[in-house]
DNA sequence: TTTAATGCAAACGATTTGCAGCGAA
DNA sequence: TTCGCTGCAAATCGTTTGCATTAAA
């Protein structure tokens, strides 16, 4: 079954509406690769159907969250908007970020996917995705704080 | 060194002033259990003395962030405000939760903390944190998938 | 005395909602 | 024909900012 069958399935159950404005909105979802803001969303259809209003959009993100063809990003961007993720996208979140700098390293742990799968399992789940963060300090943010005079930021760091 | 004095050290190496506001949201900062919201604050603080101004609490956000005294939780309850965490609350941020009902679960897992370590180790990395969620669809909620008619919601979401 | 900090109100940006007309089922 | 959907504009909500005033250093 196609995400789009999927969804029109969900409307008919919820007796909601499959209409053009969903469709092209959908399209778009889909056809977009990865991460998507709802404004990003909303540029990219109004370059096909220039009438297409904002609300729409808006209103749409809760069905397709139900629905299940798209989920939120927990890291919101900024102050900024709400990150949403297409649900066929392979899960790759896993990473280590420094808390002063910002810099980010990308991990994979067959161990701790393992270990993810052993938790589920035992609380009964089925595991859909996972988000995983690491925060710390890079090397080159470490040195600086020693070099620092201040050194008030050091001490305020707790180490795990 | 206590968080205050660090404040004040921050403060003063930043060419900063400490005043009797900033003293009041601090003292209610580190008398709280954990979590908060700036709005939570502004309650807290305004309860002691009326007069303070949103702003006031609002501006010293980013301070005590830099400070190192607060940081931010990355998951946002709801559509609403950014929740933030004194630092020198114990960090147990492992939690399993179902895509469907938000059942949560938390766990502890030693075995992943090892790892984290290791990981951190070498990258080079001082570990301050981690934030670590997996998402599914817990044991009653797969019953009902089974059991709906539609069974649209069931076939979107991929098991990992 | 210098210049950062304050409270207030207005400004902002993302999201939501009320409404009258439109159109899928 | 019904009632959900649309675009629009106005409304919210959290957060930021401009400004004249106050006060820390």
């Amino acid at each position: 079954m196609t995400p789009l069958e999927r969804f029109k399935k969900f409307l008919s159950s919820q007796n909601l509406r499959m209409t053009d404005e969903r469709l092209l909105v959908l399209d778009e979802v889909l056809a977009g690769s990865g991460h998507f803001t709802v404004s990003d969303l909303i540029a990219r259809v109004q370059a096909k159907s220039e009438s297409m209003g904002r609300s729409t959009v808006y209103r749409l993100i809760p069905l397709m969250l139900q629905a299940g063809l798209i989920f939120e990003v927990s890291i919101r961007e900024g102050r900024g908007e709400q990150v949403y993720e297409k649900s066929d996208t392979p899960r790759h979140h896993d990473h280590l970020s420094c808390e002063i700098c910002g810099a980010v390293i990308e991990f994979e742990e067959d161990a701790i996917h393992d270990l993810e799968a052993k938790i589920a399992k035992r609380h009964g789940y089925r595991l859909c995705r996972h988000v995983h963060h690491l925060r710390g300090i890079c090397s080159s943010c470490q040195e600086n704080l020693i070099t620092e005079a201040v050194g008030a930021r050091g001490g305020s760091f707790k180490t795990l």
